[in-house]
DNA sequence: TGCTGATGTATCACCTCGATACATCGAGTT
DNA sequence: AACTCGATGTATCGAGGTGATACATCAGCA
């Protein structure tokens, strides 16, 4: 069961359209776009790079590290978008589905916004805004109830993981905001999209919703 | 390799200490307590509940229903915590160590700060404080660095996250204070600890410092 | 020359997750 | 009383992720 989650996929999608990259580089720049935060291992990524060139969404050059052909263990891979690859990037980014305002795919889906449509960006923060609404809802429910059993530190600690959900609502508002405003200070029209596809919709079936921490 | 993180041990020890519990409660409390956003599947917490059985630091009241004697797929299995439980627990309680400073350590470890005294809830609370401080020093650093390299709206991104983590910090000195001010409004002098061993100290090798999200 | 640290690719053991199976119970509903 | 339905309960499995580590090259520097 449980899907490889597309969120480092699409990143990897998305990086390496971008310009072509190799594993160590990918995860540098992955760890720098996708918050900072977040650690990432080369367990996961490479793992994916060839999974992904499985899929002829990438290919890899040979192995070669500037004169020497092969045999040196370090010989840098540098990966590539194909057609099908930026074909599916593109369905990817001009999607505004459910999927787009999970937790972990939403950060990828904001990372890329500048090679995202207006009316899809607009259409994604909205979703998340939702999203959030929803989850603080049940989350103030669940407190309100359970209140009474709770310690003050408990509570304390729900409160503040309220604030920072709070925080987040507070920021999409104010993206929100300047993306009706019609983002001035930028090529208003013409934001050229990524993929061939501006159809797309919303892919892949209902969004798995997994909240994981504040 | 890649030791069980503790952080599930000491909830459920903590958790155990309030009352005995089975699983299914555990869990329930468990997602209460621990922030209300984390998940916690059952196929980290029985075989979690196994180990710590084995490792005689709780024990699991035979399968009984109430008079059925056993037989029944749904006979609750009730824990408790044994003597070595309550000891490990009471120097976990007690120390504070850089391992407490961690994301998900340190939520456990405040979820019980009404066990845990004065001076410790105060070491950790500072430790954590400082632990974030670093933290954010590093990303701003590397913001500022690769700063050139973004587009707006991937350093808007990294801005949002800088913020998460200074409303932390903000939450912390704000507990910080009122830790300092001595806590009126409840006994103060006489917060009583829950482990037989005071002594304790900080367990444990240096932590491992994993951040993982805002 | 030898040391150290960054650059690179790669794998492994263990952990964790989401899904699911199976079973019982209480409370309505008809 | 028989029926359904959702909450209660224990338990396991496959798949994916993680931290650690191995191995190897290269640049700088004393």
């Amino acid at each position: 069961m449980r899907a490889r989650s597309d969120v480092l996929d699409h990143a990897i999608l998305g990086l390496l359209h971008g310009s072509p990259m190799h594993g160590y580089e990918l995860r540098k720049q992955l760890n720098l776009v996708l918050g900072s935060f977040r650690a990432l291992s080369y367990g996961s990524l490479y793992p994916a790079l060839r999974q992904l060139a499985e899929r002829g969404l990438i290919v890899g050059s040979d192995a070669v590290v500037e004169d020497r052909p092969v045999a040196s263990k370090r010989a840098r891979i540098v990966y590539q978008l194909t057609a099908a690859g930026k074909e599916l990037l593109g369905e990817v980014l001009g999607s505004a589905g459910p999927s787009a305002w999970d937790d972990e795919e939403f950060d990828v889906r904001f990372a890329f916004f500048a090679q995202t449509d207006a009316e899809t960006r607009l259409r994604i923060l909205e979703g998340r805004r939702t999203r959030l609404t929803e989850r603080l809802e049940l989350v103030r429910q669940s407190f309100a109830r359970g209140r009474e059993r709770m310690d003050e530190y408990t509570s304390e600690l729900q409160r503040h993981g309220l604030e920072q959900v709070e925080h987040e609502v507070a920021w999409l508002d104010r993206l929100i905001d300047t993306e009706r405003a019609g983002r001035p200070a930028r090529t208003p029209g013409t934001g050229s999209s990524v993929g061939t596809d501006p159809t797309a919709g919303p892919h892949r079936g209902a969004a798995t919703a997994k909240p994981k921490k504040e």
